[in-house]
DNA sequence: CGGACTGTTAAGCATATGCTTAAGTATCAC
DNA sequence: GTGATACTTAAGCATATGCTTAACAGTCCG
């Protein structure tokens, strides 16, 4: 049991910072060291440390110590899980829309394609 | 174009708290008015109000108020900016493990295994 | 060894967040 | 009009968040 099961409150919450994202986005392309991470960004260090705390703790970034350099690495599952809270949303609101249509459809029945577009 | 971008800051944030998603949950199913949104969830009426405005002001939701009843609905297309998000970054990482697999099969390639291991 | 490089940790601070209670406003139903 | 319904708004408060600076700790290099 290294890692919790990464509650989405988690991952939301870390998304939800730009500073983070573009953490992540640099992440996505391939690992990085912690001040590689840093240069773009216009704050101390300190500060990328703290950011990559909440990512690390979120479940979506893993990162492993090899003499004084700590290089991170993304965990692709952690974000396929925030994408697929959304899909499953999606799932449902179609539905209804395709009810929705149905509904109308029926209503209308007697051939008049009102919006023929 | 009558709102902002509704940037995903605001969207990602909005997603963090479970109370909002729930609601969200709840939108998805179809519209709703604000008792009905806080009949499952265990605070004030006023704590919900203010959970459906921050879900406003990120896009997720838009809200029509008639006679004495607000009816809310989910606004799709600020969830899937969300979701557009992370798959632009999947297609990164996805893009590099290609690659490498394919650096593997290269290095593989003509036959003199050294380091078998 | 001594210094540069790469983080790490702690303290402090301003602002944001997630509630609460309490008081108010605008329907609707009789 | 009276009362119930359905929010709305404001104030207050405890905790969380996003930084900063400063001091500390390993690691590598000559």
């Amino acid at each position: 049991m290294l890692n919790s099961p990464a509650p989405l409150d988690l991952v939301f919450q870390a998304l939800a910072d730009p500073t983070r994202r573009i953490m992540v986005e640099r992440l996505s392309r391939g690992p990085a060291s912690v001040s590689e991470l840093a240069k773009p960004l216009s704050m101390s260090l300190s500060a990328v440390v703290q950011h990559l705390q909440v990512l690390e703790t979120s479940g979506l970034v893993r990162s492993e110590k090899v003499g004084r350099v700590r290089t991170c690495q993304i965990e692709p599952a952690t974000l396929q899980n925030a994408e697929a809270w959304i899909n499953q949303r999606r799932a449902l609101w179609e539905r209804r829309f395709d009810r929705l249509g149905d509904d109308l459809a029926t209503q209308n029945d007697d051939g008049d394609p009102t919006d023929s577009k």
